[in-house]
DNA sequence: TAGATTGTTAATCGATTAACAATC
DNA sequence: TAGATTGTTAATCGATTAACAATC
């Protein structure tokens, strides 16, 4: 039962969460590693071995319980819990996510955002308050937020992931095109759009070589 | 010389290119795999395994030279080439993309956005012309594009995706939270941000826990 | 030449896959 | 009971780290 789970079964934790939510959707309420693992691209070998080391939820001869390994995976996540946001910077990265309605469906509500731009500052509504990037550290408390993210220009990121670690925030969405540096205790999640964008257009390149080197085997 | 680069470098391969970046706009045009593994926070051994897959630019007793090796990778990322994006949905995110302007800047400019919705293709302008989804096919062909953008929701991607393919297109940048099914000739990479909010969330709730377990040991 | 640092081979570590006994 | 499918151990594979000879 739950013991240590690996950081490669733990990135794949929300795909199964997401593919658990899909099943109970089409109401099927067990699901055999087998047939999950077609799903989700995965061995069912695979799928065992990452269930057993969080869940131990399986029941031989039938295969997992859909709905109590997805709840299982959710609470192993912490998405029981409400996780208040603020937003830092108000371009439109930072307005996208602020304003992306299921993570505030799903406990992940934005509670403010913070500019430098004072004309940012005036599209402020009741809703979605946006303050000016002075007012840091003084509204910080009452909001009471634990997650803060990071939609900033690279050059001001560090300097932000600074005074937001110096004000308790412990964890950061950092959508900044930086790697940052911070203390042991804080944990941050990348997401480097340009990263990914760069990923897929490598993997461009290498499926047209592969296309070309098969049309020549076909010609020779 | 310039083998097969696993799967575990190209990951890592935008990641050496920003920094090498960095160095380069610091005016420092050589490095050792000792000073460039503490700035990625990699062994020295690593990246030297890691150049030597793809390289073989470094120079015994003085290290890699910035420049050279930035632009060596950022060849073999194909980003010397244009890659003209069409971006279908023109909800927040589709547009945050689409005006995105350092992806323009970096040889992957938007050329137009596709949505379903009318109201927003009367939002269309010169430089970024919105058309209705249902002109898709017609349009494709003079546009040119080699990517799409997927950021519709997860109900409509898989078949926005086989439309895509049907046309020809055969990169596509998922943000649609869903695993898709594609031929074997397309690649697909996914932005699941709320995946990624999800992996945070169980770093918070790990690093709680540690922090609560350390207590304890000071107080016994 | 001496010193530094790469390139590369070998050792280790961790993750995935295979196999099969346990059990529903 | 027979059949299906998990849990778990063992085998394999791949990625990371260590070590050191090659060489600038």
């Amino acid at each position: 039962m739950s013991g240590f789970i690996s950081d490669a079964v733990v990135r794949r934790l929300p795909a199964y969460y997401r593919h658990l939510r899909e099943l109970e959707a089409e109401g099927i309420t067990q699901i055999s590693s087998q047939d999950l693992g077609e799903r989700m691209q995965l061995t069912p070998s695979q799928i065992r071995q990452d269930i057993n080391s969080f869940g131990g939820l399986g029941r031989q001869g039938f295969g997992y319980p859909v709905k109590e390994l997805k709840d299982h995976i959710r609470r192993i996540m912490g998405l029981d819990r409400l996780h208040r946001m603020v937003i830092i910077g108000a371009g439109r990265m930072g307005l996208a996510i602020a304003n992306y309605s299921s993570f505030s469906r799903e406990g992940f509500p934005t509670v403010a955002v913070f500019d430098e731009d004072l004309s940012k500052v005036l599209q402020s509504t009741e809703e979605l308050p946006i303050y000016p990037i002075e007012e840091l550290e003084a509204r910080l408390p009452e909001l009471e937020a634990t997650v803060a993210v990071l939609a900033v220009p690279a050059e001001a990121a560090q300097k932000m992931m600074d005074r937001l670690y110096a004000q308790g925030i412990r964890a950061v969405w950092n959508f900044a095109p930086v790697d940052l540096n911070y203390p042991r205790d804080a944990v941050v999640m990348n997401v480097h759009l340009s990263d990914s964008l760069h990923i897929l257009s490598y993997r461009m390149n290498q499926m047209e070589d592969e296309i070309l080197r098969a049309e020549r085997v076909v010609l020779s």
